[in-house]
Formats: structure tokens, C-alpha cells, sequence
DNA sequence: ATGGTTGCAAACAATTTGCACCAAA
DNA sequence: TTTGGTGCAAATTGTTTGCAACCAT
């Protein structure tokens, strides 16, 4: 299936399948990118609790169903989990683009049990 | 010379030679590795505020002289500035170390004007 | 003396926790 | 009906700012 199926999502891994967790994984898999906290607030017209948010987003991560980002911003950053890939942040407009390849599988072994790699740079638009 | 002249650096940054940069310059010269500013704190005895920490690391990011390091902990890391390098990060006891290798040199071009790059995994002592 | 530096108090922003209430299963 | 989920208020933690006093140059 393209988009995955939210409700199996949610009831695989044990939650309810509420409006509000409904809404908040509806949002991360239609644009596969992290998102902040607050962006998801507004996307969710705010209409959910910033504190449910983070409980939420929380719990899924602890599941694997979503994964926590650091982009180096003041703030941390949820994304649906996908596949093992990497982000480029517009050092301008703090645009986050999916890089889907790993330059590195050849160094994750031994008691390396993974590892984060972030590009900062111009995105496209900013490059203009 | 092997340790870095820390009054030198100072002064040829435009800061004035005050004890407290002066120690924690040198704190940051002895061990080369990311402190938190907590860690600074202590290391110095608690002698300076954490506020002057703060303006003091910020001072010298924007000069060059230090580098801030995100390493997924909850709090800001600082390390002197030296040659680009990486880190490995004990995701057991949030030990960090040096990589003094960059295996990405080729992607470094265009409009990327940098990149950071974190192991996380498992240190000597932890792996026992 | 003068401009960078420092400390204290207070402000801030991101995130977490306590608790009573509500709703999905 | 049982247990997870939600919201509000309040507490925490990391970091920044205002301001008066201070000291290296």
C-alpha cells in the first residue's frame, strides 16, 4: 500500500486508534519529512493539546512508529519511520529534505548500533 | 606548539584575558572533547556562573575559536575548534570521542557548507 | 577611563509531570 | 468497565536578557 494504514498502525502497537493520534500520524505520513511540535500544532489547526502532542509522539516513538530528529534547531523534530536515510537543512530557511541513501553501511558493525548524519548547506530556492 | 596558546587566542580574537575565559579555555584545550556547559561548570569548581559560560562559549562560537556540537543529548555541547572531525557517542554512558577522519570529503562541494556526522553505539568500557 | 566582562535576578522556550476527566475497546 | 488518552495548570530544564558593578587594557 502507499500511504501506510494509520489504524493498523496505531492498533499494531497497542494504542487506541483516538481522533487526535489519528490526525497526528495522518500528517506525518502525508508529507514524509520531520516535523516540530509546534508545526504539527498549526497543520492540526491546534485543535490538539501541544501536551497530548508530545505524549503522543512520545509513545510512538518509544514503539518505533515514529522516529525523534535532531536537526540542530532549537526544538526536536518527529518523523514517520521509514528506512534508514538522512536529512539536508537549508542553513537559510531551515527547509529539511529526505536523502534517501547512506553513504556509510560499510561502518555500521561492531558496537556501532547506528549513527545520524545531517547536511547543511542551500537548498534549491535559497541557492537562487 | 602542542597546547594551544590560550592568552594568544584571546587577544588575537579581540577578548580580553579575563581568568574565567582564560580557565575555561583551558579546560577546553586540556581534553579535546565536547563539554556541556554543566560539565564546564563543574570543572571549574563552580567559580563561574553558568551565565558568563554561556556568553563566553557564545562569544568564542562566533569568533571561531569553539565549535557547538549537537550530540542528541538535551543540552548544548562545546569543543575547541580544531580540524573538521566527527565524534562516536556511547549511547550507554554519553562518552564521547573524537574521529579525527571524515569519510565524506567528495560530498563536500556545491552548495553544501557543511555536514555533522554522529556514531552512537557502544564504548570500550560499556561493550565489557 | 572605557568598553568588554561578570553575576544576580528574571524572563523565556521547550518539554515534562500531576491529576481529574473522557472515551475507545 | 477498564485502561489508555486528553487537557489544563504547574513544574522543570536549558538558555537568554536586563542591568548595575567590575576589571583588563
Amino acid at each position: 500500500m502507499k500511504q501506510p494504514d494509520i489504524r493498523g498502525l496505531l492498533k499494531t502497537a497497542g494504542f487506541k486508534a483516538t481522533p487526535s493520534r489519528l490526525a497526528i500520524l495522518e500528517v506525518l505520513a502525508h508529507e514524509e519529512k520531520p516535523f516540530a511540535v509546534h508545526e504539527l500544532e498549526q497543520r492540526l489547526k491546534g485543535k490538539i493539546n501541544e501536551v497530548t502532542l508530545y505524549r503522543a509522539l512520545e509513545a510512538f516513538a518509544a514503539k518505533g512508529i515514529v522516529r525523534r530528529v535532531d536537526l540542530g534547531h532549537d526544538h526536536t523534530h518527529y518523523e514517520l519511520e521509514q528506512k534508514h536515510h538522512h536529512h539536508f537543512v537549508c542553513i537559510t530557511c531551515g527547509e529539511v529534505e529526505d536523502i534517501k541513501i547512506c553513504p556509510l553501511p560499510q561502518i555500521k558493525n561492531r558496537t556501532i548500533s547506528s549513527h545520524s548524519l545531517e547536511f547543511f548547506g542551500l537548498c534549491k530556492s535559497c541557492t537562487i
